[in-house]
Formats: structure tokens, C-alpha cells, sequence
DNA sequence: TATTGTTATACTCTATAACTATA
DNA sequence: TATAGTTATAGAGTATAACAATA
């Protein structure tokens, strides 16, 4: 029989599981009406904020195998989200860059997918969702502290 | 520009998500681990601890289409983890049960799963936890209450 | 030799649609 | 007619391994 803590961790686990779940089934589907997946929208994401990136460390982030990044990267560059951008000092590596459409793209979509987390989260008032914040930053560092 | 209370919400869902996603790998790795994939895992659970089910019900929980149900109970029955059983009383009815293979399975895993999100937690205090429960109660229930 | 990215391939999971049988 | 479950099929997404080009 489990400890009373135990018992509560578990309770934890299955209270931010379901939060978590309840807000991307929302945020997926709102992302899947503009026709990309979690996936490509990680990308976009991550092209859009922090400029352009090798395919390598692309895979990293979004934990990809290098012949999956390919296959991604080929979909967003069709669509004319994304190009490849062949490196100068470094024949062998191809950085993505978002494309202006893309960026456009974005541009569109970010603002809205912000403001249904905002209306998402708003079950909590701003001093809660500081003391969310505090608690679920130590606990997530905490995890990565472990590093399994 | 996003006003400050919306940064704060997509804060707020940057660390969530971390903090899940960190766990979730932990836990699924122990899972497959144990030649299991999440969505087995799943019904098993169900199963272990609601006891039968309909197959449908378990469609409607695990949010999965008759065919994939179909397709997933057919693996853990070929495994021995659970059988079928007809209802007597309206024979369009299925219902799927533990069985004693897979309720040993279960216990021999289930308490490990709980003792690795115990110590998966431990970065939060008693008292912690309890606030991260009240406040990731609180989110849960009022996003399903949006009910988009 | 090691690294980056691509190609070719196979597999797992899921959805959809047509179906059977029961109600 | 409506519901429960199965079958057949297709597709998306991912991983793996072998490969070419470059460092």
C-alpha cells in the first residue's frame, strides 16, 4: 500500500496531467485548423523567435531523428514556410529560415494562439497563476536536476 | 505586443508543459520499458483499477475510434493481459477484463510507476504539493467548464 | 574518422468506412 | 433505425540504416 505522499504525488501527477491535456486538446485543434501539426508548429515556433537554425539542432529541440527532421523540414519548405539555407564556412550543414510567408504565417497565428491561453488559463487570477508559475518552474527543473 | 497578462499566461503554459514533458518522458520510457506503449497502459490501468469495461466505454475514456479499440484490445488479449467477455443480457455488448496474468503484471508495475512520480516530485515540498494540486485542480476544471 | 543531412524502407498507431449482429 | 464491435484499408509520422558529401 502506498504512502500518503506517495499518494500525493500521484494525485499531482494525474492534477497536471489533466490540465495539461484539457489545454492542448484545445491549442491542437486550433493549430490543426491552420492545417499544420504540433510538430511543424514547433518548428515555425522555434524558426520564428529564435532565427535560423541547423537541421541538427533542430532535431534536438523538437527530439527528432535526423531522417524525421528531413521529412518535416521538406513539408514547411513546400508550402513555402521554411527555406534551406546552404552554410558558407560549413559545406556539410543546412540551416532552416522562416520564409516571409511563413513569417506572415506566424504573424497571424501567434497573437491568437497567445490570447486562447490566455483565456485558457483565466480559470486562475493573476496572483494564482504567479504562484503556478513559482511551482511548476521548481518542479520541472527539479526533474531535469534528476536527469534520468 | 502582447499586454503583460498574456505573457504571463503563455508563461504559465511554457512551464507547464515543461514540467509535464519532462515527466511524461521519464514515465513513458519506464512504460516501454516494460513492452507497453502509453495507450496500453492506459486501458490496463483502467481495467486494473475500474474494473470491466465495455469496449466503447474504454473508447470514450482513452479517446480512441472502435477500430483502434479494436485493434489495441486485440494486442493485450493476444499478450494474455485481458480478456473478452460477451454480455449476457445485450449481446452487441463486449466487455474487457483484467486478467490474472495482466493483474499480476500491473502489480508488479503499478506501484513502481507511483514510487517513480514520487520521487519524480520530490523537487516540491508537502506543502507545495498541495498548493501546485489546489491551484492545477482549479485550471483543469475551469478549462473543461469552457468547454470549447 | 567524425559529422551533417538525405534516401529508402519499414513499422506503429490511428482514423475512416463498410459491414455484421443485435437491440 | 440505432448501437456495438469487427474488418479492411489508408495515411501520417517516426525510426533505422545505409549513404554521400564535407570536415
Amino acid at each position: 500500500m502506498a504512502s500518503e505522499e506517495v499518494k500525493q504525488s500521484l494525485k499531482l501527477f494525474i492534477v497536471l496531467s489533466r490540465a495539461t491535456k484539457a489545454i492542448n486538446e484545445v491549442t491542437y485543434q486550433f493549430i490543426q485548423e491552420n492545417n499544420v501539426n504540433p510538430t511543424e508548429f514547433a518548428v515555425l515556433e522555434l524558426l520564428y523567435h529564435k532565427g535560423r537554425q541547423p537541421l541538427q539542432k533542430i532535431g534536438n529541440k523538437i527530439l527528432l531523428a535526423s531522417g524525421s527532421i528531413t521529412y518535416v523540414v521538406d513539408k514547411l519548405e513546400k508550402r513555402g514556410y521554411i527555406s534551406r539555407i546552404l552554410s558558407p564556412s560549413d559545406r556539410r550543414i543546412t540551416y532552416a529560415e522562416i520564409s516571409p510567408k511563413g513569417s506572415a504565417f506566424m504573424d497571424e497565428l501567434f497573437p491568437r494562439h497567445e490570447q486562447q491561453l490566455h483565456e485558457l488559463t483565466n480559470g486562475l487570477n493573476v496572483k494564482e497563476k504567479d504562484q503556478a508559475i513559482a511551482l511548476l518552474k521548481k518542479l520541472g527543473l527539479s526533474i531535469k536536476d534528476l536527469s534520468y
